[in-house]
DNA sequence: TTCAATAACTGACCATGGTCATTATTAATC
DNA sequence: GATTAATAATGACCATGGTCAGTTATTGAA
C-alpha cells in the first residue's frame, strides 16, 4: 500500500490550491494586476508560503500555464489530420496552441512574453515540455519524409527548430501588436511555413 | 539660425546623462542589480525625472541599447562580403549583432529577454530599429534574386522574416542556456539558415 | 508515549519601482 | 521689466515582490 505520507499530502493539496487561486486571479485581473498577498490570501496561504513552491511571481504563472500547454499539444497532436501534407498538420497544431493562446488571454499574453529567458523549477518543466514538443514536431517530419514529401537528407530536428522558430516569431508579431491572432496564424504563419518548405534557392538543374 | 531654446537644451543634456548613467551601471552590475534611484544620482536628476524619459526601468534599457543597436546594424551591412552568397553575407551581419550582445553582457540578456511586448517610446524606437533591419535584410535577398541565386517567385520581405525568425530563435537558445553565442552562430543560425535556403520539399521531377 | 530532529509554514519587514501634489524654470504677453 | 501661462523637475510617499528569523507540524527513534 502507498503511504503517501502526511507531508507529501499537504504539500499536494497546498500546490493546488496555490495554483488554483494563481490561475484564477491571473485569467480574471491580469498577471500585473493580481498581487501575490491576493493569490496567497485565496490559496489560504501565508505569503511566504508561496514562494516556496515558486521563487517568483512569473514562476507562479508558468506553473499555471504549464497544464494549459500539456493538454494542448497532446489534443492537437493526436486529432492532426492523418491524411494531409505536413503544413496542414502543422497548421493545425500551432492553431490549437494560438488558440489557447488566446482562450488564456492577457495571461496567455504575459506568459508568452516572460518565455525567454525565464528561470525557476516550473520554467524548467515548459522547457522540458517545450523539448518534447520539438520532438512531436521532428515525428511529424519523419512521417511526411516517409511518405516522400520531404527530402531525405534533412534532418527531423532540424526541421523541427526552424518551425517552430517560425511559430514563435508569428506569436511574437500577435504579441505585439501587429496582427491577431488569427492573421498569425493565416497570412502570417502560413506562408512562413510554406516558405519554408519551398525553400529559397533556385532549383539548380 | 537655429534656436534651439533652453528648454530643449535642457532636455537633450539631461537625456543624455540619464542614458549615459543608465548605460554604465547596466553594464557593470547588470539591470536587475541596478536601482532606478541609483541611475538618478549619478545623472545627477532626482527619481521622477528619470520617468519622464522613459515611463519605467526597462524602456530605459532600452533607450541605452537603441544606439548600439542602430550602430552595430550599419557597421554590419555596410561591411557585408559583397561576393559572397546570401547565407554568407546574412551570418556576416547576425554575427556582428550577436557578437554586440556578446560584449554587452548580462545587459544584452535582458534586453533580448524583454523583447517581446515590450511597450513604451523607446520600445517604440527599437522596433522601428527592428523593421528597417527587416528591410535591409530584404534588401540583401533581393539582390540574391537579381544574381539569381533565389527564386524569382520568393517575396524578399517575407524571406526576410523567416530569417529574421531564425535568427531570433539563436538568441533564445543562448538565453536559455542550450548554447554559447558562438554556437548559436555557429552550428545553430548556420544549419537553419542552410535549411531555409533549401526547403524541405522533395525537389518534384 | 516522549522527545529530538527535521521540514514546512508564517507574517512582519525591507528594498525598490513607480506616482503625483508641489515647487521651480522657461516661454509668452503686455 | 513685470505678470501670467505652460512646462519641467522634485522627492516624500505608496504598493508590491520577495526575505527570513521565529514558530508550528511531522517524522522516526528510544
Amino acid at each position: 500500500m502507498s503511504t503517501p505520507g502526511k507531508r507529501e499530502k499537504n504539500r499536494r493539496d497546498k500546490q493546488q490550491r496555490i495554483t488554483t487561486a494563481a490561475g484564477a486571479l491571473f485569467a480574471s485581473k491580469g498577471v500585473e494586476a493580481t498581487s501575490t498577498s491576493e493569490i496567497a490570501r485565496r490559496a489560504g496561504v501565508a505569503k511566504g508560503t508561496l514562494f516556496l513552491y515558486a521563487p517568483n511571481k512569473i514562476d507562479l504563472l508558468f506553473m499555471v500555464m504549464h497544464d494549459r500547454l500539456e493538454q494542448t499539444v497532446d489534443a492537437a497532436i493526436a486529432s492532426a489530420p492523418k491524411r494531409k501534407g505536413l503544413n496542414a498538420r502543422l497548421l493545425h497544431v500551432f492553431k490549437a496552441l494560438y488558440a489557447m493562446y488566446e482562450r488564456s488571454g492577457s495571461m496567455g499574453r504575459e506568459f508568452v512574453r516572460s518565455l525567454p529567458g525565464a528561470s525557476g523549477p516550473n520554467a524548467e518543466r515548459v522547457n522540458a515540455l517545450t523539448f518534447a514538443f520539438l520532438h512531436r514536431l521532428a515525428g511529424l517530419v519523419l512521417e511526411a519524409q516517409h511518405a516522400g514529401e520531404v527530402r531525405a537528407d534533412v534532418v527531423p530536428m532540424e526541421a523541427a527548430q526552424n518551425v517552430f522558430a517560425l511559430y514563435f516569431a508569428g506569436l511574437m508579431a500577435w504579441l505585439q501588436g501587429f496582427a491577431t491572432i488569427e492573421q498569425a496564424l493565416d497570412p502570417i504563419l502560413s506562408r512562413s511555413l510554406e516558405l519554408q518548405f519551398r525553400g529559397l534557392g533556385a532549383t539548380k538543374r
